[in-house]
DNA sequence: AATGAATGAGAATTCATTCAT
DNA sequence: TATGAATGAATTCTCATTCAT
């Protein structure tokens, strides 16, 4: 019944499918089951996304770019290769720790959306592996594959987030920070 | 219109539902698609399996327990702790390049299955954890969290998995297989 | 945001209406394409009609009406029923021409909303029919069903119409003017 | 409830349709008023056709051609112009009064289906278009453009039908068709 | 065991219409 | 007058599962 109550539906349609996408699954998520959780009518939501399958680009699309853009700011503010890495890995532990929900669904709906992001956009990946990359070609880090040095440093970093989320770890992802650049810098240097 | 064509409609079926739970989804996936690759009638199938729940979960907990059991034994056939972890990780690169694509459906399905598994099973986790914790209390490693030791050896091992399967590498998970494990190794030992 | 730009937008709404119904039919044009064409909001529209289903009925009611008041007032300028006849046929070819759309539209949407009319009103069937049938009462025509007769009349010369929209025919209707009047006679004149 | 109670259940499928799609218009016929009129459920309806556009389709194209096919066939009886379209017409006459309810079905949906028909398929219209240019080629018919006198020829037949479907004429088309042949004979002689 | 029609509960989406602003 | 978010009902279609044969 309520009609103009809120003045920022599509926020909060976007957060409460975070939520839900992130708790059950995107399939397992209807649209029902969000406008009811915004509770709004089924209909209102196609006002402000095209569909359901809209939804979970848009929302990942926005804070995927964005987040990389971040990574590549971080970078820029250190002048060596360890530094860059630590900042890095640093800047996404705090924004975990600040938004835990959106970097599980960030994380759990990769796998669906990458191949839709257009080649060239600011990402993640890409921007550490332009680190590893300049760093092996300045000799900064041992000649090897930047691409599974890459991998290495992503697996380090988003496996104890896993973990977390089913119970395994129970702490706060910027408390194992400094472990975390540890070892992943102990994984690049050691060929 | 054939009966009893094949006596290992049970396995057929199962490889065909791994096949299209990797490419396609577990949900995107309909118990007529598993039919039809079969080619069987989807009444059929409800011969063999009780639902498309137990489908899944079905040849998840098979596997994965089976797997568990693998590393399991995998590691008593070492002595040192560098040398258990040696032989599983070795042990999980030669299972992947066998059969990949259940590997990939065990590392992408697992999040709706892990809950269900009884606590005590054989498990990949608990395998490497044991380990780990072991070599921790034998000051063979350095005194830390042995879940989050556990969450770098699998990221390590597993992060490069998934760049195989999204073609940002292209070998075999074998011949990364040595890099794998000295980058655990100095993972694990660098606190 | 524009507010009064246009005092006629009652009939941009009608014409664009006219324009969607007969490329894409009736039911298939929601009232958001129609706004959008006329690039008022929805709300907008219903401060002109009462609703779609009026607003169908209220255009074609009114073009239907006037036109079969127009072919009255053709028949009155002449005396005979032949001249008559033509007249009315030169009439519809005219009016086709100078606005297929339109024509097609009365055409295309009649069948539903035909039952609406209320007898007595002046249409193009009774119009025809009125002048058959005086000219079988006066002996001009064989004696003959006019309602036949009329059918006879409407199929010779609507049925170009709808050759003309699908492509079979290509030429104005005015052109084929002259051999839809010869052949309606033959046909009221042949029993 | 019912399974399996009737083995025609896709014949049923398409006269339920045909009838309602007659009575009220493909577009405000759902699929579930065509699967409540069969006693069946909406679901069930898909095991028989691919979607709603389909069993239009369907129904549509096999008759449409099939009829066709009739008319050719009967143009193949007879040698002399008059002959094959005074056979043709009187076979569209008879097959009407067969089964009226489906003739209005193909007249109706005629427009939304025809571009969908593969070129060179048997088709009504075809039919007579090919006896026509044939007699005008031969001499049999004055020169005129052949498309032409073909829409003359489905006017003078298809309208009386639309006359009866909205009950301006009653009777059966067959009692009608005498004058019918005599005034298409009379249109497309006279130039 | 095997078939495949049938069910019934939803899924995503569209749409005419209303109404607070 | 004009806007456009919101409603709620309806629509097409899918799917896991059942069951008569």
């Amino acid at each position: 019944m309520p009609r103009h109550r809120f003045t920022n539906t599509k926020e909060r349609i976007e957060r409460a499918a975070i939520e839900l996408f992130v708790t059950r699954g995107v399939d397992a998520t209807s649209v029902r089951d969000v406008a009811r959780a915004v509770d709004i009518s089924e209909g209102a939501l196609y006002r402000h996304f095209a569909g359901k399958n809209e939804l979970v680009w848009e929302v990942f699309e926005r804070h995927y770019v964005q987040f990389g853009g971040r990574l590549e700011a971080l970078a820029r503010t250190e002048t060596t290769a360890r530094g860059k890495l630590a900042a890095m890995i640093r800047g996404f532990c705090h924004a975990y720790d600040e938004d835990p929900l959106l970097f599980r669904f960030l994380l759990f709906v990769q796998h669906d959306q990458l191949s839709k992001l257009a080649a060239g956009t600011a990402n993640p990946v890409d921007a550490v592996r332009t680190v590893i990359a300049d760093a092996i070609g300045a000799s900064e880090l041992p000649d090897q594959d930047p691409d599974l040095a890459t991998a290495l440093v992503f697996g380090i970093v988003l496996q104890p987030v896993t973990f977390v989320a089913y119970g395994r770890l129970s702490s706060s992802l910027t408390s194992l920070c400094d472990r975390l650049v540890a070892a992943s810098w102990a994984a690049v240097t050691t060929v």
